[in-house]
DNA sequence: ATAAAATGACTGAATGGTCAGCCATAGTTT
DNA sequence: AAACTATGGCTGACCATTCAGTCATTTTAT
């Protein structure tokens, strides 16, 4: 008899777990973490209300709280969701037995073509400091800043090597990590702004052309192909 | 008879205007727009208070509106301030007879060396487009961000300048533009988040290097000096 | 029938902006 | 020069509004 109560429990649990309402949620989930994306994008942290982002999402605003803790917790997983895939899409482009240099060609496309599509993801990202100032230790921001350092790291290193092969002149590989994403993201900046978008991503040849003249070993010119 | 009263006014007009109290009334204005500078540079602009700023500034919150009209006003103002100051710096800079890529230089020496003596006027700018996101048309938002498209266009006819002088590669001459500041606007927030301050403005000479090097015409490589 | 999910009215805190009054200083009168 | 008056810069309590987050109630699913 006593056996039944835990029984049934369970039964509800797994079709929690894998029926009709876990697969709800999660729509739920992605439906509110996308409006938020927009809402973000446009309007910056602070203007933006949970009223409006519930609207967006079809959904009332205590359905949000279901979901998320606070407002700032859903800015955050925002940010690290979009984040995360940015990453994982330049790990996969890394895996290549490229040249350091051909690696670093292939970041700069892979980095503006994500940016192009994901234009709001840009828009919330350049608002992010903003946001983070002077507020209380918070474990999602913190995380979102180490995915952060941890993709200008990596981008770091790949310039180290470049530099050990002499392909790049021996420069802080570091400051060079940083010019480069410094010169991304002011044409996405600069692409964002105009009416009449031209493309993004086409401007790849442009990055890599500036950055690589301006950083490779005279004495390896050969490397510079295409 | 009659003729006494208003001689007497204008009496007092004219101590009005440069007596006293008139000095008193600058003395604030400066007063309240350093202590804005520097709140709203640890804070960003939603967080900031009016009150806490006219803490900094040793005067009641009632006062802050005698000299400003609101809050968003006082921070348009404190970076319009400085924006004109960077702004004749660089013009100043660029008076003398020098070559393009000479004063391009020059440049990237006044810039850096204004953002290091002005961190806060940096940090207020980086939170710029989060702030202005879905307001109101401001008038003075406006002159803020016509001021900071002025120095774009005027980097990019200098920067046109030297295309046809042929010192530089036949390339979108605002788009270099925008890649100059990109790399100068970057490595000076990785400066800024550094805890062992370096000096900025020695990365002047990185900065020249990369961004000649990167966009300088094949031709004519006997023009970069030094 | 039961429990989970969703709702939206409500609350409390925060804060931009106002304004009636205070008081230091300047001007006037005796 | 002393007493009185007028001025206006400054103040901060107060008001109105906005909004994150809560929770009693309703809706939905099983």
């Amino acid at each position: 008899m006593r056996s039944i109560v835990p029984l049934k429990y369970l039964e509800r649990k797994m079709i929690n777990l894998i029926g009709k309402r876990r697969i709800r949620q999660q729509d739920h989930k992605i439906k509110i973490l996308e409006a938020a994306e927009k809402i973000f994008a446009k309007k910056g942290f602070y203007p933006t209300t949970i009223e409006e982002v519930a609207k967006k999402a079809r959904l009332a605003k205590g359905t949000i709280y279901l979901y998320f803790n606070s407002k700032e917790d859903l800015f955050f997983l925002v940010i690290e969701r979009k984040l995360d895939i940015l990453l994982s899409k330049v790990e996969e482009e890394l895996k290549g037995p490229d040249s350091p240099s051909q690696r670093i060609k292939k970041v700069i496309a892979v980095h503006l073509k994500f940016l192009e599509e994901n234009g709001d993801f840009f828009k919330i990202m350049e608002g992010f400091s903003e946001s983070l100032k002077e507020k209380l230790e918070k474990k999602l921001k913190n995380r979102v800043i180490q995915k952060q350092s941890y993709y200008i790291e990596m981008l770091g290193k790949l310039i180290q090597e470049a530099i050990n092969k002499g392909e790049i002149k021996s420069l802080d590989s570091r400051k060079l990590a940083v010019i480069l994403m410094g010169i991304i993201h002011s044409l996405t900046l600069y692409w964002i702004s105009q009416k009449e978008k031209d493309s993004l991503f086409k401007d790849q040849l442009l990055v890599w052309e500036v950055f690589w003249k301006g950083v490779k070993n005279k004495d390896y010119s050969k490397s510079y192909v295409e």
